[in-house]
DNA sequence: AGGCGATGTTTCC
DNA sequence: TGGAAACCCTCGCC
């Protein structure tokens, strides 16, 4: 399906569209009216309590919205029917959850996208246009010897030009149901541009040739539980290394599975979570020939490439007792370290004098970081993914580290059963503009609850497409672009998508149906989705019961695999066992 | 097929 | 500081 972008309105129709929003979700019921009568909508009256305090908790927000959330708050709250209690604040009078496909949030809490009080996620203005409040960067003013570093060094490599952006919107194949649990991390083979390598919550470690689709193997041994990062070595493409929350590093030899463990930071065992360390951030510096890597307690440590043994002591880099989430090397330059962890920082550090307190600069969140991002090419702009719903970007040369120069409210999150979302750069971007970041929140597409894949332009903030397959009704929190090509790799549940720009001519391609393989109990036959317990084979659309078309395209091939790896076990192996 | 519950999480008190 | 609550647009399993 065609990228989407969303309504283009600008703000101030979104004031008025506040009428329309409830013309919204009633429209959006019109289309489930069949099937619910129970809530023929007795537009309830005897809400003035909620009412009032949807008032009070009005005053408590911010600025420039006001005008619009007078209006807001003037109008009765969405009221869904009078006899069910809400989930969500155990109050009468409304209901929060699903609607069809829409889902109706609860007028007592701010605002789930953008957190703010006084409105719900339906009339929130970052819902319509991405780019709302994302003001111009600061310029920069202050000059110290960081600044200079950049300037000298990383202004040459900033590009001039922004190309028009290709979007890979169209899954060409999958492996559904490829991991036993959700995946967790997704990284290409930096030069067999076939191979996409992937691990998952518990430890296992995916590589699938998506061009010869079924050429997958799963590793089953190397950690015991969640694969946090995997990152190749650079000077030997066919070894990786991993940081698992078993608390150890291992160096693997992708073509037979065998590894060697690093480290293990729990060599004692088990002896309760105080004590238990994860191993999150990991990335690799090659001109100083070390794996970086962090745990939850707030300490890097560093092995050399050479020796594989573990350097010096370990260094205490954010908040004590506090889980490092994030690593990454400056692409550029390699004395600089980017770090992000728990305690709302993300840091900048110099690799040549790394301890405790040293960084050059902390780059302060409202909530945990999920990620944090040196740009690919110059390494000037760093790209950070927070729990309070916002991606930053960070400028060094056009704005200053002292704030973020573009703040672009996005939802996605923190839910315990999800990987953590990372806004990821396109690689290829030569602007540096283009990023990719799964949705949490979904959207009511043709009575269908989708969660789409948002690309987003971070020098303004729009949303540039979001995609979305009728298929995938799980939400997609982790994304890669590929280094070279225009595609996509997104992991959502336990299944891997490979996207690609659709033709744009439909000119007789022959048809070359996409390439889906099911793994695990594909012998279920009464789902339709990519991401449940389903093979799909058959095109008519069941998927919410509601005899609604959701695509017009031809039925997916679908093949089962059966394929075994003799001396690993893998997940389909195990699957086919059952069968 | 509906409901239960897992969750090495984060926040708040 | 440690323990409990979180109310959430999950997902897989019984």
């Amino acid at each position: 399906m065609a990228p989407q972008t969303r309504r283009t309105s600008s703000f101030p129709k979104v004031v008025i569209e506040r009428d329309t929003d409830s013309e919204e979700s009633s429209s959006s019921e019109e289309i489930d009216d069949g099937d619910d009568d129970a809530v023929d909508q007795e537009e309830e009256s005897d809400e003035e309590e909620e009412e009032e305090e949807v008032v009070k908790s009005d005053k408590s927000k911010g600025n420039e919205e006001k005008a619009k959330e007078e209006i807001v708050s003037k109008k009765a709250p969405i009221t869904i029917s009078l006899k069910k209690v809400c989930k969500v604040c155990k109050r009468k009078g409304h209901e929060a959850g699903f609607k069809g496909a829409t889902y109706i949030d609860c007028p007592m809490k701010p605002c789930f996208l953008c957190k703010m009080p006084g409105h719900t996620t339906m009339s929130c203005p970052h819902r319509v246009a991405t780019e709302f409040g994302v003001v111009p960067a600061p310029r920069r003013n202050a000059h110290n010897s960081l600044d200079f570093v950049f300037e000298r060094q990383l202004r040459p490599h900033i590009p001039k030009m922004k190309p028009a952006f290709v979007i890979p919107d169209e899954v060409q194949s999958a492996v559904v149901r490829y991991h036993s649990r959700r995946v967790t991390c997704l990284e290409f083979h930096p030069t067999k541009n076939n191979i996409l390598l992937s691990g998952d919550k518990k430890g296992q470690l995916g590589v699938w040739d998506f061009e010869k689709v079924y050429e997958k193997t799963v590793y089953g041994d190397i950690h015991g539980c969640i694969l946090n990062n995997i990152k190749l070595n650079p000077r030997n493409d066919g070894m990786l290394y991993t940081a698992s929350s078993d608390g150890t590093v291992s160096y693997t030899d992708l073509e037979t599975g065998i590894s060697l463990s690093l480290t293990n930071l729990n060599p004692d065992g088990w002896q309760g979570p105080n004590s238990w360390k994860m191993l999150y951030g990991l990335d690799i510096n090659s001109e100083k020939g070390v794996v970086i890597f962090a745990d939850n307690f707030g300490y890097l440590y560093m092995v050399d490439m050479r020796s594989n043994s573990v350097m010096g002591e370990p260094i205490l880099i954010h908040k004590k007792g506090s889980k490092v989430v994030g690593l990454h090397c400056n692409p550029i330059q390699p004395d600089l370290l980017l770090s992000c962890g728990n305690d709302h920082f993300a840091r900048i550090w110099d690799m040549r004098q790394l301890k405790t307190g040293s960084s050059l600069y902390d780059l302060t969140h409202k909530r945990v970081v999920n990620s944090a991002y040196f740009s690919p090419l110059s390494g000037s702009k760093i790209l950070t993914t927070s729990q309070d719903n916002r991606i930053r970007v960070w400028d060094s040369i056009f704005g200053s580290l002292d704030s973020p120069s573009r703040e672009i409210v996005h939802s996605h999150d923190f839910n315990r059963h999800l990987t953590a979302f990372r806004a990821e750069w396109d690689p290829k971007d030569p602007s540096e503009s283009l990023v990719v970041v799964g949705r949490y929140i979904s959207e009511n597409y043709n009575g269908a609850a989708l969660h789409p894949i948002d690309f987003i332009d971070i020098s303004t903030g729009q949303l540039v497409a979001e995609v979305m397959d009728p298929n995938i009704t799980t939400i997609s929190p982790v994304n890669k672009l590929h280094p070279h090509y225009d595609i996509l790799a997104s992991g959502s549940s336990r299944s891997i998508f490979i996207w690609k720009p659709k033709e744009k001519t439909e000119i007789e391609q022959p048809k070359d149906e996409r390439k889906i393989v099911v793994c695990g109990k594909a012998e279920k036959k009464n789902g339709k989705k990519f991401g449940g317990d389903s093979d799909f084979d058959s095109d008519d659309d069941t998927h919410n019961s509601k005899g609604k078309n959701l695509t017009s395209k031809k039925p997916y091939s679908v093949s089962i695999s059966c394929s075994t790896k003799k001396k690993h076990e893998t997940y389909e192996s195990k699957s086919s066992k059952k069968r």
